[in-house]
DNA sequence: CCTCCACATGTAAACGCTTACATTTCTATA
DNA sequence: TATAGAAATGTAAGCGTTTACATGTGGAGG
């Protein structure tokens, strides 16, 4: 393996004049420029970016700290982060946390040790160490799928507050008076939290009584969402509309509904969250919260390389979500025979 | 920032020192271990992993190159090389291609200069210089969802010939004739070519002949899933049941199918390829060849530090397939309606 | 043809760690 | 208690770049 030494050997050359030929060619002349590429050429040369990062104590990588790639909105705003990135000329390194706050701590431990320049983390836990001491020695970084406009640190999110609330409104709109609500574990993450207050916001606004029967809490999983769904569908009185805190769960209750005899949306009105590529394409198609993931990894990425390139205060960006209506909603049914239904097929 | 060095002074002992208890604590006595920590504690000392990989020539990052991040399967196999990389200590880089040579090539050169000690590619052009060179340079690397069994490289892959012929094969049994198959473009990866020759070969084996025209080739999307089912379907004389070369397609043609107003899968039949986790919600569920996407991953970061530690003959790992069937495969109906049906929604 | 200045190139230290080798300190045994 | 040998620690070079600073060179203007 060829050094910049070896070339400036054989052009007959300074390392120096080899550096400047790979970062600044306009510098030298072109005479001499010639003689080194030719150089390089034949020893192929390969440069070593590890060695400039250690020396420039720019490593031109970031870290990217997400709950799971698996879930399709993370990875459509991955491909948002790496977009830019990549016109940064920046690799991202990827780590999933499993929505577990220990393994965040840990690589973020490992990533700052890689010496990333920067982190663009979807936390798991606000109140944590990990935010707070990043904060501290004011370390770039980046919330993502932020649920905070105030507060110490650049954030790119949504209000999810407002993303339960048009969910719901929606619902509530359509006629329906028990409207039920299958969330993401609240200790897991507090999007979940947030839309769940957004939901009984507008079930207060409505004059409709919520009850904590109504709520039944769950992993982010299809399996999880289906089984809620028949939790609540098993209630003496059962739900007629229920909003599903992201589409995974909401793709799981709509076979968890069908599979107790329900068709939808006739029996059973369904919203989900976050719009993710495939909720057109479910059966039926999804009622969903639009949030602009890809936009978002994006706009992550570049408050990211701001807060790199210049420090300076905390840039927060909320972006704006709203309601996409699809097939899996309706109004209320007017008959009975809703209740009955279920209640034949348990 | 301190240094160890900084740690050194404070302890009062030699920098070895301080690098011995941080790779090898047992080596040094408790006594001066403990004075070491300590000073580590006070001068709040950040290891820098970047250094070492300077000195030692192993970065502990490898790179992974896939096509999408996007696409289930892909994010499914990822989690599997997380999951041994992080066994490993070793961070992982990602990279879409975006199916297009020259991204990889160039992924492939960013990521080399960045000194990965070594690579994992879901490669879309087996022919080009890129694998060559890193063969020829003895680099250590892994080919993902290979089609390849020998050749000059280690690789991880499933037989695609099989699984093509599988998925035909079920159909054929069902007492389908006329089967087509919408495949991911050739011109995009072999992977779906294979399978395209196992759906020949299997059409042969029965007795059936093939017609340039049921193939339609697109690219590995939802709409192109869609689109491609419409035009197979407007076919003089349309298939009964279609393959389509991975899930993503076919869930666009469960839709496609859906909105020409046929009823599935009585009206069409439908396979598809991957077995993603979505797969068993769609509807109907999708019958499908199974693909072990995470323990892909997980095998091909294995097969890789394997030739990380210990170089040596390139390791190949073909892994079984099967086919899963679901709803969305029936056996041809009797009647003619199905041709009426279909002129009549045109 | 000289001078001066801008521009091109060279010199050498520095970055934060590891490690081969040298030296010191223990420990156990005679 | 002396001593050998093992165990712990120290010394210093080296990894491949960048970069501040010093030096050298070419060409325009006098």
């Amino acid at each position: 393996m060829s050094t910049i030494l070896d070339v400036a050997r054989l052009a007959g050359v300074s390392t120096a004049t080899v550096s400047r030929v790979i970062n600044m060619p306009e510098s030298v002349r072109e005479n001499t420029r010639n003689k080194v590429l030719q150089a390089m050429e034949k020893c192929s040369y390969k440069y070593n970016s590890l060695a400039r990062g250690f020396v420039t104590k720019r490593s031109n990588t970031i870290g990217l700290i997400i709950p799971n790639i698996n879930n399709p909105v993370f990875a459509e705003s991955t491909m948002g982060v790496q977009e830019h990135a990549d016109k940064k000329n920046t690799r991202v390194i990827l780590g999933n946390s499993y929505y577990k706050y220990s393994q965040e701590e840990n690589l973020v431990k490992v990533l700052r040790e890689s010496q990333i320049d920067g982190l663009i983390i979807t936390t798991t836990n606000l109140k944590g160490n990990v935010l707070k001491n990043l904060v501290d020695e004011k370390f770039p970084f980046v919330l993502l799928f932020s649920t905070v406009k105030g507060g110490p640190f650049s954030a790119v999110g949504i209000d999810n507050y407002k993303g339960g609330y048009l969910a719901t409104e929606h619902l509530v709109n359509l006629g329906h008076k028990r409207i039920g609500m299958v969330a993401g574990n609240f200790s897991m993450t507090d999007r979940s939290y947030h839309r769940w207050h957004g939901y009984k916001g507008c079930l207060r606004d409505s004059g409709l009584t919520y009850s904590k029967e109504l709520l039944v809490q769950t992993d982010y999983s299809l399996s999880g969402g289906e089984a809620s769904i028949k939790k609540l569908l098993c209630l003496p009185s059962p739900p007629t509309a229920v909003f599903c805190s992201n589409d995974y769960i909401a793709l799981g209750a709509l076979k968890g509904a069908r599979d107790m005899g329900l068709t939808l949306p006739a029996d059973l009105s369904i919203v989900g969250f976050d719009d993710m590529q495939t909720a057109s394409y479910m059966v039926p198609a999804l009622t969903t919260v639009h949030q602009p993931a890809y936009e978002m990894g994006r706009r992550a990425a570049e408050v990211l390389f701001q807060l790199i390139e210049s420090p300076g205060k905390p840039l927060q960006d909320m972006m704006e979500t709203n309601l996409i209506v699809r097939e899996s909603t309706t109004a209320i049914p007017h008959t009975s025979s809703h209740q009955s239904r279920i209640n034949k097929n348990q």
